[in-house]
RNA sequence: CGGGGCGUGGCGCAGUUUGGUAGCGCGGGUGCUUUGGGAGCACUAGGUCGCAGGUUCGAAUCCUGUCGCCCCGACCA
């Protein structure tokens, strides 16, 4: 391809709407256009990057004898009324764009595909001897974000992988997730992008076990959590750990006390002298529910821990099978739209009682109680006293009428000890998620009735595997990784071009003449190669390669008489001047070994 | 959804406080000079100042409404 004909806009300003480094390079390279909130067109230097990644992964299914399809984007509500995920996917804060066709239809716009492809997959699967299969499709997927951001990282529509596989029994779902594991580390390395994967919650989706592939970076949205010696990582929704242990409190009577104006944990410890890790704090919250009822929580939790709200929706879900739409914590102006009366937030105890929401309006009229594990084996701390101005100390969970339900519903947090060895410490890291495999288990095939008949006759629903990527989101972290000062250093596997000749003077016909022969000669050796042959000054030239991250630079220019040339590597800026024969025989090696690296490194 | 900020040629911004009918840099076009790290000079095209009302002799500027975009937050009071 030639610059002048690529439609190359390029920017020198940074563009005021991007705020992290991937987004500004993306846009100011002229590699995508923003159509609107969370809404991008993929430009052709974009799609040729797109591509690539598309091709490493086809390679990767491929080899573990995937399927691919192409699934249909407009998905009827019934499929998703089925699996009980229509209300929650579309109320609320649901994330599916919905709409209604001319004969009020309700069609949902794919944010996933189990129920289409799980539905697909019982009509034509009906015998064990059809098993195992595991397709998957490379297609634009929809999801109405609370709030996009970051360009790729966060759209409202983008390109994503999706993969389901479909079992006979547990034994076999496992092994294949294993297979995907090792598919999905060989694709990202084979992108050139640094991954951890880690344990993840496996949230709308649902399931058992599930793993998140995260390139590490500063910007990453994902807090996630690794222990010194690398065996365990976990997202930090998911994370568990051993806490610090509590300051033991000092021996004692239970007793009133005083604590004017002291409603914050910190005040608390400042002016009384007390240790966080000795008060119980108390969380007043409000779940909604999939079936509109709305349930007070009351939580208990030590005082330096801090609540992680995804562990409290399995919790509760596990608890009672009802399953959450939001969660918010309770204000003074919902209790009065409630019709109770405000209580002193500051002074809860968890002995708040339950007549206290006689007369809600739309609320269930009882406290779920949970004690998170930090909360529950303190043997005497200090808690609210549901009085404004007071506290009480040394307070055990018998004087407090018992213990409600012991739960881990704590953040883990870096500086905790691990559980697999508590010598080991947990170390915060960000992350951008770029892959996700869950065990499903069998709750869409159950919930659809897609079942095959087994050895013995008998049917049964399938055991599921889920296994996604998100592409265009790789391709802008595969930039957040990998950049300089100048632009975009684009791993080779996946670069738009994988050398950029450029002619310094396109005035002087001996280095146009050179630059257009190395350009044939490139291309005949099968290197994806573009020629800069705009009649621009030098300068603009290095710039524009620098900044839309070309791996590899042929200079033709001062010395092209003599049949030279200056070979520049954009990582590391590394230049040679050689032989344009030469030039051509070295890039042709190093663009194999660079590939053939990448498929054969052992993982 | 809550809070904050911003909408002025393709891009980045000034002008708004104190109303007088729009300006700078980059980019585009033409010509000359220049030619290895975003060139110089000259000429030139391009904006009903997000949109709709209102106030006023007069509105980018003041008022009201509306739309769009960006950032932060949505757990410890």
């Amino acid at each position: 391809m030639r610059v002048s004909r690529l439609m190359l806009v390029t920017l020198r300003d940074i563009p005021a709407d991007a705020e992290i480094a991937s987004h500004q390079l993306l846009l100011r390279g002229g590699f995508v256009r923003r159509v609107t909130t969370g809404i991008y067109a993929y430009m052709p230097l974009m799609w040729k990057v797109l591509q690539k990644i598309t091709s490493i992964i086809q390679e990767e299914m491929d080899a573990k004898g995937c399927l691919q399809t192409l699934l249909p984007q407009l998905q009827p509500s019934e499929l998703w009324k089925e699996t009980g995920r229509w209300q929650g996917y579309t109320a609320g804060e649901g994330i599916m764009f919905h709409l209604k066709d001319r004969q009020e239809r309700e069609l949902g716009l794919g944010p996933t595909h189990e129920e289409v492809i799980t539905n697909i997959a019982g009509e034509i699967l009906r015998s064990y001897k059809q098993l195992p299969v595991n397709l998957y499709q490379i297609q634009t997927k929809f999801r109405d974000e609370i709030r996009p951001r970051f360009g790729l990282m966060r759209s409202r529509e983008f390109i994503m992988k999706d993969g389901y596989s479909f079992h006979t029994n547990e034994a076999n779902l496992k092994s294949t997730y294993l297979d995907m594991d090792n598919a999905y580390k060989r694709i990202f390395m084979r992108c050139g992008l640094q991954t951890v994967a880690v344990d993840a919650d496996s949230g709308a989706i649902g399931g058992a076990a599930s793993q998140e592939f995260m390139v590490t970076a500063e910007s990453g949205e994902d807090m996630i959590l690794i222990s010194t010696d690398k065996k365990y990582s976990a997202n930090q929704e998911k994370a568990i750990s051993e806490p610090i242990k509590a300051k033991p409190l000092a021996k004692g009577e239970p007793s009133l006390i005083e604590t004017p104006k002291q409603t914050s944990i910190d005040s608390l410890c400042s002016i009384q002298g007390f240790d966080s890790s000795q008060i119980v704090k108390v969380l007043l919250l409000v779940a909604h529910l999939e079936n509109g009822e709305n349930q007070p929580l009351l939580i208990s939790i030590r005082g330096d821990q801090e609540l992680n709200e995804i562990k409290l929706i399995n919790v509760f879900t596990q608890k009672t099978g009802k399953n959450i739409i939001a969660i918010n914590s309770i204000t003074n102006d919902q209790l009065s739209s409630q019709g109770l009366t405000q209580i002193p937030f500051g002074y809860i105890g968890p002995d708040l009682n339950d007549s206290f929401l006689n007369g809600a309006k739309t609320w269930n009229n009882k406290f779920l109680r949970f004690a998170d594990l930090t909360a529950a084996t303190l043997e005497s701390f200090v808690c609210g006293a549901n009085k404004e101005g007071k506290h009480l100390n040394f307070m055990t969970w018998k004087h407090l009428g018992g213990l409600p339900e012991k739960v881990d519903i704590r953040k883990a947090k870096a500086g905790d000890s691990c559980i697999h060895d508590t010598n080991q410490k947990l170390e915060e890291r960000r992350g951008i998620e770029v892959g996700h495999i869950f065990q499903l288990g069998r709750k869409y095939s159950k919930a659809l009735n897609a079942t095959f008949t087994n050895q013995s006759g008998i049917e049964e629903p399938f055991w599921m595997g889920c296994y996604g990527i998100g592409v265009s989101r790789l391709a802008q972290a595969a930039v957040e990784q990998n950049h300089d000062e100048s632009g975009i250093i684009w791993p080779i596997t996946i670069a738009p071009f994988e050398v950029i000749v450029v002619v310094a003077n396109n005035k002087e016909s001996i280095q146009v003449e050179l630059g257009e022969k190395i350009y044939s000669e490139l291309i005949a050796n099968g290197i994806d190669t573009l020629l800069d042959d705009r009649a621009e000054r030098a300068g603009v030239k290095f710039k524009d390669a620098d900044l839309i991250g070309i791996p590899w630079r042929i200079v033709v220019g001062r010395d092209a008489d003599s049949g030279k040339v200056e070979l520049v590597q954009r990582s590391d800026r590394t230049a040679e001047l050689m032989n344009h024969a030469s030039a051509i025989q070295k890039l042709s090696k190093e663009i194999q070994q660079a590939k053939d690296l990448s498929i054969s490194q052992p993982l």
